[in-house]
DNA sequence: AAAAAGTCTATAAATAAAGTAGACTTTATA
DNA sequence: TATAAAGTCTACTTTATTTATAGACTTTTT
């Protein structure tokens, strides 16, 4: 059930462009690197990736850089995880993206499958109605609340 | 947000115990193994761990084998899956058993997090909810249906 | 032309997953 | 009490995946 580094860092790459470039250029790939403590060469990699699959944009030479390629409200955890890590499912006989049949009997009567179909969907739920938009704006509040807190103890 | 070999194997051994041994003997691996098209050798190890978790009794020699520690309704997925896989969190900062500071300024802020949190809640809401006897009465449920299917159909 | 950026491909290193082997112990029963 | 049927334990091998690194290359701006 574990999400791997790649998909860790991938999400907060994506995260970080959703909440900086707000419409301003490009952002470069060492200045997210160095924020979120990413190796460089490996974070080139999964941007890459990411640009491949369409989720990107990115643009070469002196003040290059990426940036979403589309608005961040149309952007889902779900879509940028998939990319990164492959399905949600946590067994392939009830994955809708890449969906393998299992070895048992009879899938409709599988007691296993139907516990795990319950995962996958609460999952995918979560993960699809995620935007960029939203978890970017739910970090704002976040920490509009901690300064708050922090003004008052002051 | 794959389940591991040894997690699906396990929770299908465990599923086919609750089924069948209700009250009845203690049931072999290699029943297990051939029914669910395990490895003899992987499944036993598997075993050993779930005993040593104090989910599963054996008795060696003949007529011995394995059956349940507890009674089918107090065994959940969540405890088996944990035993075999480690955390249901996607990530250690969100997990309960296995909690581990992330890298990020702060925490409470971190967006990722916050829908990390809602992922691991909405599985460890399923999986520790799920207990063997339910999952094997939803089959038996699954199967009589299917039966009167092919019932109507002949 | 030079510098700043991304691109691409290969490969290394580390870790985890999956499976195998074999010697050993326990227990019923013939 | 010998034997066969079961589980126990430990170590190892193999394979796959994950994580990371290296370096040559291309694009673009100034």
């Amino acid at each position: 059930m574990k999400l791997s580094k790649r998909g860790e860092y991938g999400l907060k790459a994506m995260i970080e462009l959703a909440s900086r470039a707000a419409g301003r250029g490009a952002v470069q790939i060492k200045d997210i690197a160095q924020h979120e403590q990413i190796p460089v060469k490996f974070l080139e990699q999964i941007m890459v990736t990411l640009k491949n699959a369409g989720l990107l944009h990115s643009k070469a030479g002196v003040g290059g850089g990426y940036h979403l390629a589309r608005p961040a409200t149309e952007i889902t955890l779900g879509q940028i995880v998939r990319v990164l890590d492959g399905p949600l499912a946590p067994i392939r006989c009830v994955s809708q993206m890449a969906y393998e049949r299992c070895v048992c009997e009879d899938e409709k009567t599988c007691g296993l499958r139907l516990a795990m179909l319950d995962v996958r969907n609460a999952i995918a739920d979560i993960l699809d109605s995620a935007t960029l938009a939203e978890v970017a704006a739910r970090q704002k509040k976040a920490e509009a609340h901690a300064h708050r807190r922090a003004r008052r103890k002051a």
